[in-house]
DNA sequence: CTGAAAGCGCTTACAG
DNA sequence: CTGAAAGCGCTTACAG
């Protein structure tokens, strides 16, 4: 199907009668005599020349555009970082290599035979392997690298994030504040780093106000569903069930609400949730779920920023673990809200 | 950052003791003599050499990369359908150049100067603009283009859509058996293809049936939650206002929604609402909501296998112009089904 | 079955 | 301020 050729700097050339690297200098943005310029610029416009990046990434080995590797496409979470992401990056004229195949290490591997500049690591809550290779294999090929919400330390890469424990220990407090005492977590798994500042948070907040710790009131699981259903059953089956539960996971909190509506339970008169994130299905559960809201275009934003630092050879602070901080959101008023404009339409997943 | 020169295909060369070309012919798959094959393998091995896909990209003309262009990252459509056409695409050796910047043809062209070898566009719905300059640029330079949910006549391109007015002739089709003759739809508008062969759909099971048009019962908007929400407060406050709703879009649902909430509608109890696509808010709005399920799965499929085809210069039957059944997602037990494993957790966003 | 050589379309020290 | 030339790392007709 292809048509004609293309044209080359080649052919700009000989009608502006100048030298090839003449042309190259005038697209690369070097002051030519003006007159040669304007002939340049002539011929440019008569040919309809357009440069071709791949011949540019092959003689100066970069390529401007940078990898994304993520866990899953259908991620709000993910996309709303992708979205600010892009923002910064595409006006100064990257694009980006999106993957979410299972087999990331090989996607890893595809993106980095194309010369990517850098990668941007989205990876799945609760599961290490995919950072630690992703940060391995790009500091073997110096492409820098950066993780979103998990860290490790010694490691060469650099993490942006939100402060875990810290927003966990306001949420919580906010519970305290509302006169609650039996306050249960449902969480993921201690295996996780951020799961672990959460919890950290979480405990904090009871030592602060001298609240003990009900080790039947921890639960643990997948960053899933199923995993908030489980132990949404458990919590509210126990001879003293607590009186608000914080959830550190969005999809946990959608299971703990299918266990409530099985089990009759009502949100937020029998019991308090306190979620993660936002979720486009809370106005329709209860008008009353306060949630910590990860500023997660602010992280795609500082993500881009530090990494287009780090490809430019800016090299200071490096590693840097960047934590950004969140708001708790409390809307009792939700369903009041009659007024569309003031419901963020920007969370509208479709 | 940049640690030691990549290695090359010479010092490959060298060390197995043939010329680059042959050990280039290995790496394309051509059968060398058994003894040298050997030496090319271990010497690749050796030196741990890797491919270099720009240096072979500006050689041959194609990149073994495919663009998509989207109107939105936080779309669980869009992203249903990528992640089907990933999946086939991927272990071909493709990458994805992904992009939804609001310069779309300024993105386009960053990608074309890029040698993708093909474009999959996801338009929005209601727009034309879009699909337009894709399929026009492509065509310019022979980069064949797939196009989702959208139709042109005359085009140099591929559609992947679904049978729009099938699928709502069957949907109003099941209001009236369940016993309504007072339907109403809530439609994009008609300067939208989809949308004028949804409202053909509409009218025809109305014809059909032998039930009149009720002109107030025909709303159009933007395919938005304001939308849905204008043309709900309108039909809702009709003296006569209808017993069952047809609403094409599923934004334009979670409008309409809001607005029966704000009504103290019941739904299903005092209207029927048959709506367009999954979401994953129906779960907690209604135990009854039968909605249009589009296989985006499938869309994502079919667009792929044709675009590899036009890519591999397969140009049977082009212009193509493939249309998906889709199914009427009654599921009256939703909110009893207790088992998750029952709730496909694959419809989950968060 | 394999080698030597040209060339894909640029950029960039090196001269002048 | 600009030209001539080398080279980025491959692939592929053309010979043999």
């Amino acid at each position: 199907v292809k048509n004609e050729k293309r044209v080359t700097i080649w052919e700009v050339a000989k009608l502006a009668n100048v030298s090839a690297g003449t042309v190259s200098r005038f697209l690369n943005g070097i002051v030519l005599k003006p007159s040669t310029e304007k002939r340049v610029r002539e011929a440019i416009s008569q040919t309809g020349y357009q440069k071709n990046i791949t011949a540019r990434t092959l003689r100066t080995g970069h390529s401007k555009s940078i990898g994304i590797i993520l866990p899953e496409w259908k991620s709000y979470y993910s996309m709303s970082v992708i979205e600010a992401f892009e923002s910064v990056v595409f006006p100064k004229g990257y694009a980006l290599i999106v993957s979410s195949y299972s087999d990331f290490s090989e996607q890893l591997s595809n993106m980095l035979l194309r010369n990517i500049d850098g990668v941007l690591c989205i990876p799945p809550s609760g599961i290490d392997d995919v950072a630690r290779a992703v940060i391995k294999e790009c500091g073997e090929k110096g492409v820098p690298a950066v993780i979103i919400n998990e860290y490790f330390e010694r490691c060469e890469a650099d993490f942006v994030m939100i402060d875990n424990a810290g927003s966990s220990m306001r949420a919580v407090e906010y519970g305290i504040h509302q006169g609650h005492t039996d306050i249960a977590i449902i969480n993921g798994l201690q295996t996780d780093y951020v799961s672990r500042e959460r919890h950290h948070g979480y405990r904090e907040a009871l030592n602060l106000y001298d609240l003990g710790i009900t080790d039947e009131y921890e639960k643990y699981g997948l960053y899933s569903a199923e995993g908030g259903y489980a132990a949404g059953i458990e919590l509210l089956s126990l001879n003293k069930p607590p009186t608000a539960i914080f959830i550190t996971n969005c999809a946990m909190a959608i299971g703990f609400f299918r266990a409530a509506r099985e089990l009759k339970v009502s949100i937020p008169e029998d019991v308090l949730v306190i979620a993660y994130d936002f979720d486009t299905r809370y106005e329709f559960i209860s008008p009353n779920i306060p949630y910590v809201e990860q500023p997660l275009g602010e992280m795609g934003l500082q993500a881009a920023e530090l990494l287009l630092r780090r490809i430019a050879g800016d090299n200071r602070k490096y590693p840097q673990n960047i934590q950004l901080k969140t708001r708790l959101i409390i809307n009792k008023n939700m369903s009041d809200t009659v007024s569309l404009s003031s419901i963020n339409e920007n969370h509208e997943l479709f």
